[in-house]
DNA sequence: TAAATAGTGTCTTTCAGACAATATCTC
DNA sequence: GAGATATTGTCTGAAAGACACTATTTA
């Protein structure tokens, strides 16, 4: 990198504002949810009273890393501390902010739905977990809406073919709760057969005892074998007729 | 997002340093190539004389979004302006630049090898095209090592189940070259006839008349039919025995 | 006609999808 | 035992991999 377009030692040339912003996901009331802040109504504010993802400023004295800055804005908000946090890209543009060029580093997170102690903020922000779908066509602040949108684009895709929707579920689950929860996020049923083998042969989980539920015969629980990331599959979901090259 | 660590109309506190660097790959002499440039040798530079992945600050003056400061900087390296340009991330801490607290927007390029004119920078800098993979385990400024390994791992991960590869070829390209290309990037030979009916039948590219090579039969030139993105494969290359979940 | 490269055909195996059958629980 | 849910088994068709074969060029 050149660096270059001021003399190196002299740094003093304007900087983009530089921000995190978070998509968390979550399942709740057998729907993909994602959590979204009301920004403080004060007109002085950019985009009042509009929602938002849970985000904010690189804080230079107290983040050693972004990915520690979005570590540590998931916790504020959540009380989750460990969860699927994985990067998504970034925005940055002259316009995105009013208060000028700026530049925002956005993670998605999968957390399961106990657990979750939603914290209001110091200053007593407003919070909800929306439905992820209608959210992503609200009038967000900022470019949310878009983020929100590329980070519902990534999970579908991901869904397709690696395991994370095991990260939306509590540990132990059962197979047919992380089914629904595979059903959920594509918006589709999956063959229970085919469900089963694929999750069992590619060994990314272990068993964990029998669970059992209200009704009905109990299930086997699973945790994952490793909650530091995803495994992949060699193919995608797919019914008999689409995506059949 | 909160956007209050400040009172939020005071934006008086520290901002990190903003860059972009790219990571360029192209094929040249039978194997992917990426594009290094030397840093300045003055012991004021940071990492002085070492080698770097082009890139610079983030000019607010100039560039209206990340992506366009990406296809600017490829463009004077290289005079491409067309190609793949896909982001790969963000990489930013407190300690990755001795200059202070910096985040870099990194995006991975793939261009065809003609056409390619490299542009010494106006301070006269030494540009490379070195081997991808043992660049990667050369000692770069930053952590730029880092992010090239990202860079690789991301490219041939992809690689076995999108059409990627197309876009180190310069159109119109045949079936035997674009085999070529897949197999230099993967590391492994391919199975001629299953690798064309997988391209045939995902029916990204087509037909642009015949082209003749040295010897041998001629064979039918392709172009692509959407420069823009990759097509994404209903599965991964797999050889018999690996892969097979 | 030999060498080189491009393109096609066929066989086999794997495996996901469909769906039926069986197992184990509560009430 | 009825109802509910979990788990397993069997069949089938699509498609990828392996590999042999044919086609078209130059020397």
């Amino acid at each position: 990198m050149t660096r270059s377009a001021k003399p190196t030692t002299a740094l003093d040339f304007p900087r983009p504002l530089v921000t995190v912003d978070i998509v968390i996901f979550c399942i709740l009331e057998d729907a993909l949810k994602v959590l979204l802040v009301r920004r403080p109504a004060e007109p002085s504010d950019p985009f009042p009273g509009r929602w938002a993802l849970p985000g904010g400023f690189v804080d230079v004295a107290r983040d050693k890393t972004l990915q520690g800055c979005a570590a540590r804005k998931l916790a504020e908000k959540t009380g989750v501390s460990t969860s699927y946090l994985e990067q998504l890209g970034s925005w940055g543009s002259a316009d995105r902010d009013p208060r000028g060029w700026s530049a925002t580093h956005a993670f998605f997170a999968l957390i399961p739905a106990q657990g979750v102690t939603l914290q209001k903020g110091a200053n007593a922000q407003e919070v909800e977990w929306a439905e992820a779908e209608s959210a992503s066509r609200k009038r967000l602040a900022f470019d949310h809406g878009e983020i929100l949108g590329a980070a519902l684009a990534r999970l579908r895709s991901k869904v397709e073919y690696t395991s994370l929707p095991a990260f939306l579920l509590n540990e132990p689950f059962t197979l047919p709760q992380l089914q629904r929860t595979y059903e959920i996020v594509l918006g589709r049923p999956v063959d229970k057969s085919a469900f089963r083998k694929r999750m069992l042969d590619s060994a990314f989980m272990e068993e964990a005892g029998m669970v059992d539920g209200a009704f009905g015969r109990p299930a086997m629980g699973y945790r994952l074998r490793d909650r530091s990331q995803a495994t992949l599959f060699p193919r995608t979901f797919s019914p008999r007729d689409s995506a059949g090259g």
